[in-house]
DNA sequence: TTATTTGCAAAGGGTTTGCACTTGA
DNA sequence: TCAAGTGCAAACCCTTTGCAAATAA
């Protein structure tokens, strides 16, 4: 269970592995996290979900959760390493499985449009590896975010555009919408 | 205000070009303003204020100004460019500085007891920038958060000694307040 | 003069919690 | 059996907003 130095604590969870490992905290398997550990480990590699997403998902499934305990599991789920726990720009966390092969992408994110572009870069991941070393800490994860302002935004002559009531963070949403793509990044 | 490529955009403004900035675009230069720009300029180097901390400020200054102001201010100022907008794992967001030679730091945090340690590295902020450039972006900032789990929560055998009431996440900062120290890093 | 900004109080959105009931081990 | 987990509704925290009064240009 403990890591070795210069390497990130991470899991491969089973339904059954969940069960052992809960237990051995005194926690238990509930058909809630059995499920909610299924619906990521089948969610397409790259994607992550919010509480409500995570939620709207279960609902649609037929097997609905509540929305409480949907938030105490991705918590509880994200402290175990089970989970990662991402902080993008738009207000709420979202989470995606944080697999034996963990898909670590930074986020390149607009200010003016929220347009959001993952990438990886080892070169980052192991810069971050070698600060944990050298306070002794371990690993869990490492996230680079990028704010930027994207060639449209540029185009519109920011900041000098931004409308008058942009204060509503909303009232320019309609601008880009929230999209996601993703470019690759050969090591760089 | 365009900058080069492979620079990230910043300004450097006094209360005299804060006005002509702002009345560029139809804004005003307000008493309440220029207090603001006024706390973060005298602030220390490495220092950030959540919208809250700052209205304290005020107060303790004898020059309050109400919450809902500060937080207009902080938000127009960030998209202004004059503040960096910092996303810790707080909850809340923190406001610095973005001056002309800014405080690049990046932020290591334990999981378990929210303990944050700030360190720079050039390295990271270089990567950063390849990114930016490749999606023909334009740099504002370039933030690495590091999930750790700390040394002593480690000697606690993580995750194994998780306080069963954990989930409240208040429950557990009593353990190590949300201190700060500092490291530095001589690019590493 | 008049559109912008302020302060207040109320509303918002995501997240957490108290409590009674249910359930896993 | 009985501590842990669930669902519900209410509470929370930080942040935003509607509106009338104040004010910069």
């Amino acid at each position: 269970m403990q890591a070795l130095a210069s390497e990130a604590i991470m899991f491969s969870y089973t339904a059954g592995s969940l069960k052992s490992e809960l237990n051995s905290k005194g926690w238990r398997l509930t058909p809630q996290r059995e499920t909610i550990l299924q619906v990521f480990q089948t969610l397409p590699r790259g994607n992550h979900l919010s509480a409500e997403e995570l939620h709207d998902i279960l609902g649609q499934r037929g097997e609905p959760i509540s929305l409480s305990t949907v938030y105490r599991t991705v918590k509880l789920m994200a402290r175990m390493g089970i989970l990662r726990e991402l902080e993008l720009a738009e207000g709420h966390k979202h989470y995606e499985l944080n697999s034996a092969s963990p898909h670590h992408h930074h986020h390149l994110v607009c200010v003016q449009c929220n347009r959001t572009i993952e990438f990886e870069n080892d070169s980052i991941w192991k810069q971050g590896l070698k600060q944990v070393d050298r306070a002794g800490f371990q690993m869990i994860d490492c996230q680079l975010t990028i704010y930027t302002i994207c060639p449209e935004a540029l185009r519109m002559g920011w900041p000098a555009s931004v409308p008058s009531h942009w204060m509503c963070s909303r009232s320019i949403a309609s601008m880009e919408p929230t999209e996601k793509s993703e470019i690759s990044s050969p090591q760089s």
